[in-house]
DNA sequence: CGGGATCCAAAATGATACTG
DNA sequence: CAGTATCATTTTGGATCCCG
């Protein structure tokens, strides 16, 4: 069975891959909060982003079937994002990921410090 | 309070930043089913590894206190790695974003080829 | 406004050789 | 065995220009 997400080829792997990745989190955490949302106004709350890797980004998304695009087609023209029910349903995995880092950031700051002092 | 996994600089993301590296999520799933293992045979547990990165990798977990390394003084040498308690904590979230991952695979792979198909 | 295309700098990773 | 050090390569991301 190719299921398993230790093997490096298999797609459950690769979607993790791709998940993990530096702006995905981000972003469905923000479509997940603000519901439909122009690129524009997506591209100011995603702290730090540059244009092509909001879209590349969303662009996997929407391929993976995770988020869904809307053109209206108006001059200027508009795109809305929003999640699928597919790309709610991922919210709550990560969303318990989030929270362990918060909770745990106090103690792994306190053990690197002690490493570095060690090491020192 | 600057505990925002949204903001960049946030220490707790940038926590998830490094859990979400390439490597991590699959050394902490096999410290978490094999229990104290040596580190040649985690490195050819870990496929497709190169030494470097499992190194790397193993000296960021210790630093945060969530790996333990111990050394056995003998020759030839012998260093075991385990997680702690913080490791362990970690692997629930982890495991909730794998089990997303397989279920998911099946209907991202569909719309990955429906995507596809549509733009060629 | 919402991108696509291109070029370039930087970061991550791999390969290889060496060591106590 | 379990690394360290160094160099090569691949991958990513950002800057910029262009277009409907």
């Amino acid at each position: 069975m190719p299921w398993d997400p230790y093997d490096r080829n298999c797609p459950s792997r690769r979607l993790l891959d791709r998940i993990g990745d530096r702006w995905t989190v981000l972003i469905v955490g923000i479509l997940a909060e603000e519901g439909p949302i122009r690129f524009g106004e997506l591209a100011r709350r995603v702290d730090g982003i540059s244009q092509k890797m909001l879209t590349q980004t969303l662009r996997n998304l929407e391929r993976d079937g995770l988020v869904r695009r809307t053109l209206y087609p108006q001059v200027p023209r508009r795109v809305e994002y929003e999640l699928t029910d597919s790309g709610t349903s991922l919210r709550g995995p990560l969303r318990a990921l989030e929270e362990w880092a918060v909770e745990h950031m106090g103690p792994v700051s306190a053990a690197q410090a002690a490493y570095d002092e060690a090491s020192a």
